[in-house]
DNA sequence: AGTCGAGTAATGCTTGACTA
DNA sequence: TAGTCAAGCATTACTCGACT
């Protein structure tokens, strides 16, 4: 794990990596609880093999905003070069925020992989790579350690490259799933997976409405026992505000006060009978779309249907 | 601490089955 | 044919969790 701190080892890195295909990027941040926080390293690995750390260089970026836009414009915003991150939308805010290209979050892989194949308590970096690759005994310690100061310790040093050699195990696991849970459509067993729905629809069914039944009494009783708090949930309450007006009234004040304000509103069943015959003297929207619903039909045994 | 998207719960709307 | 009802969507207002 190489650790680069001179200029023009990290401009002549930063060059080689101009012809990637793909990158798996980690950050870490002095003062991130200030307004301003800094970069203070970038991890890279170009190798998703590579399990050693070899190939994970550690740009040292610390208030060397020269290195850090040269990095910005010859990686996050090229197009060709993908980049991976944990959470990238914390990364590429001081990356070039909305002008990076190219950009894949394992984050956002993982919630949209269907629970069931994926079940997890949160969707930490240090979760997924202790449950998806068997990364064990994962210490995040030092990620809220001092990356303002220098000389950093070993551990640190360990931490960031670290990261993202779980980065790019975690992403290919990730890819794995997303193929695996993506088959298609064309090609799926409609036999099978009818089977398989109708398999489970009672089980659904009853634990659901116990569920939900369940939700309702721990509501009910904690109000009514006055406690917000059991071992097991809480019980939060808050204010919903919502601010009406009557429509006549906005129409008014719209028109006399000249305010610069028209929006598409939709004319429901309800109003569209309302309306009547005026209806024809709008020049309105229609907007279609197709809601496809399955309704699972009623099994006849065979036994039964003559 | 700050951000931003995703999740959640309540509420209202639409639709289709059912009835008379 | 019109009225009623429940299931499923859509929308809204708010919270949560991920990163350092």
């Amino acid at each position: 794990m190489p650790y680069l701190t001179s200029t023009n080892e990290i401009l002549a890195i930063v060059a080689k990596y101009t012809t990637a295909k793909t990158l798996w990027i980690d950050t870490e941040v002095a003062e991130y609880k200030s307004r301003n926080p800094k970069l203070s390293l970038i991890q890279v690995l170009d190798d998703p093999e590579d399990m050693s750390g070899d190939r994970v260089y550690i740009l040292d970026v610390l208030d060397r905003p020269d290195l850090v836009v040269n990095f910005i414009e010859q990686i996050m915003f090229d197009s060709a070069i993908e980049k991976v991150f944990h959470n990238a939308s914390y990364d590429v805010k001081l990356l070039g925020n909305k002008k990076a290209k190219n950009i894949t979050c394992t984050l956002e892989l993982a919630k949209k992989t269907p629970y069931y194949l994926l079940p997890l308590p949160n969707y930490k970096l240090q979760t997924l790579a202790s449950v998806l690759c068997n990364f064990n005994y994962i210490d995040k310690q030092e990620q809220t350690s001092d990356w303002g100061q220098r000389p950093l310790t070993e551990e640190q040093i360990d931490y960031a490259y670290l990261d993202c050699i779980y980065l790019a195990q975690i992403h290919s696991r990730l890819l794995e799933l997303q193929t695996e849970s993506n088959p298609d459509a064309e090609q799926e067993d409609l036999i099978a997976l009818g089977t398989r729905y109708t398999q489970i629809e009672e089980q659904c069914k009853l634990l659901n409405s116990e569920f939900e039944h369940l939700q309702e009494r721990i509501k009910k009783a904690m109000q009514a026992q006055n406690v917000s708090e059991t071992s097991f949930c809480k019980l939060t309450g808050y204010e919903r505000k919502t601010v009406k007006v009557q429509f006549a009234e906005l129409v008014k004040i719209v028109q006399n006060q000249g305010i610069n304000l028209d929006f598409p509103v939709t004319l429901t069943q309800k109003l569209q009978k309302d309306l009547g015959q005026n209806l024809e003297q709008l020049s309105v929207d229609i907007d279609i779309s197709t809601a496809w619903r399955l309704t699972p039909k009623n099994q006849v045994n065979e036994d039964e249907s003559e």
